[in-house]
DNA sequence: TTGAAAGCGGTACCAG
DNA sequence: CTGGTACCGCTTTCAA
């Protein structure tokens, strides 16, 4: 591998200028430096990142984690979450927590000084040891807000809000809000956004349920139990679990129960052609996230920043007007 | 952050010693080794990667691409992916290579020199390129075989020919083989396993197909007009949309039509309770992948290992005799 | 604007 | 078994 010496000597200036003309551009005469970038290009120059490293401290590397692979929501997000570090001249180590915040604390730890800043999808880790992670190192959460820590969040609730008006507009009084999963940072937050925004409506919490095709699955019949007449699901997995029993059950949609979902993952390969739910900027919010970070890191401040991404209610075929009260 | 030196000065013995002490344990005198590590503990010691990397010239990285995390199979084989990485002391870079070729070859080239080898699935690259990236740098494949190049495969094409036998044996003389995505290296050979598992059976093939809710749910109608009593899917997200659409249109499994899965994805949350499928170890994958690159890389081997991993057909309910023929 | 030289934090060789 | 020392490849003062 050419080093920044051999392109020195080919150039016939010093390694300095040549560290200079690529980094620094405008330290050096425009001479020296289309002449140094030739020759480096020539000889198929890379830098060599530990050294770099080992000198400025910066290692490149940006960690990821989110808790597991298995929800189709994080696939986009990855994706967005790549394509900023790649903007930024950074690689992304993705890290799965399994769920187990013990697990995402180690990670911290064995990551913390192999990386320049830490990114940390819908973290289980408590809020104290988060602000305590930001103080070493730039961090930002997406989908959780910690105060101090700087926070990409994808607004669902007021999104469900939305999705609360239009079901109660459409006549529906009892919604059954199937729960996402245990220890939900946004659980809680969605469901008061539902009820908040549908205040003549019973709104009925199930679950909590993992999101997973089973788990809907076996939502159905107490969906069905409670008398509803419209169910909001908490994530697209668990709305096709619960729509595949339903229709085996002989229910049908719009007609008995009205169907939405708290998240639209067309971009997972899941999508629904007909079910009303919610658009979430799942890329957007990794590229958010990882932008946010990337800054932090750059200007090595520690100030913490808030976004809000909006989410947008697509309404489509799974949604009607309730069926008329048997008599 | 602590370095060699501090730890050295506080035991009382060089930094030499103290380097030694934590990677050859066995040079160093037990009472010294105890004593050094002790004193790291205490100072909170952790190497530092880049400089370490700098002078071995090996990073602790390991890069694996996978065609698109949307698609669920990926999912645990990341996670064991990870879990290998983890225990030989090293991190993964997850790339995203989004079906494009030429993406593929750039993020080699980009991160060639910034990881110790590089792991790839179901690569889209074409064997010449492969066997050149082989030739720089520790690869495995995960899920394709070219000549000169280590790899790990899930044996689904001997798994499809358990299923043809499986549905021969059942009385099926038509069967639909819904195809995966453009490209795939594994389509046609897991084709061909069933067909030669069932040479008195008629196999059609539809497709290709992505590895979508949707594209099942389109290939209803091509499978209901294709005649066939009994349909093997690629993938399971793709048997999911089939089993809606189907389930909507009031067709019957399986007493109408017989449904099997070339993969049973339940560790990505899409489990089908009922559905008949070849379980792949995906996770055993991911692992086996890494562990064998891991391997390469510590011993500095080029050699090509080849690695076969079992499928085992898990018969359920989706599956049964075909229909009488209407008289 | 450029060059020389001093490290960044480890590892490994060579003596002892 | 242990210490001294050179050096990995790059960035960054400091002088010229």
């Amino acid at each position: 591998m050419a080093r920044l010496e051999d392109v020195a000597r080919e150039a016939g200036v010093s390694a300095s200028t040549v560290s200079r003309a690529l980094s620094r551009p405008d330290m050096v005469s425009e001479a020296t430096r289309s002449r140094v970038v030739a020759v480096a290009e020539a000889l198929g120059y890379r830098h060599n990142a530990a050294a770099r490293a080992l000198v400025t401290g910066r290692t490149g590397l940006l960690a990821f984690s989110v808790p597991s692979l298995a929800n189709p929501f994080y696939a986009p997000v990855i994706a967005g979450a790549q394509e900023a570090a790649e903007e930024a001249g950074c690689e992304l180590i993705v890290v799965v927590t399994n769920g187990s915040p013990a697990r995402e604390q180690a990670l911290f730890d064995r990551l913390a000084e192999r990386v320049d800043g830490f990114a940390a999808a819908a973290p289980l880790s408590l809020s104290p040891l988060l602000t305590d992670v930001a103080r070493r190192l730039p961090l930002v959460t997406l989908n959780r807000r910690v105060r101090g820590v700087s926070s990409v969040v994808i607004d669902t609730p007021s999104g469900l809000g939305e999705l609360g008006v239009h079901l109660a507009g459409l006549g529906h009084r009892r919604i059954a809000y199937l729960g996402g999963p245990e220890g939900s940072w946004l659980d809680p937050r969605r469901l008061r956004g539902l009820r908040e925004a549908a205040p003549d409506c019973e709104v009925r919490a199930l679950g909590p349920y993992p999101p997973e095709f089973e788990a809907g699955s076996r939502a159905a019949q107490a969906v069905i139990d409670s008398g509803c007449t419209a169910v909001v699901a908490y994530s697209s997995t668990l709305l096709l679990g619960l729509l595949h029993r339903m229709t085996m059950l002989g229910v049908t949609t719009p007609q008995d129960v009205s169907l939405a979902c708290a998240d639209d993952l067309s971009a997972a390969g899941l999508t629904m052609p007909d079910v009303t739910a919610l658009h979430v900027p799942a890329e957007e919010a990794g590229r958010r996230t990882v932008e946010r970070l990337v800054h932090l890191v750059s200007t090595g401040s520690h100030e913490a920043g808030h976004r809000l991404l909006r989410v947008e209610l697509r309404a489509r075929a799974s949604t009607g007007r309730p069926p008329a009260p048997r008599g």
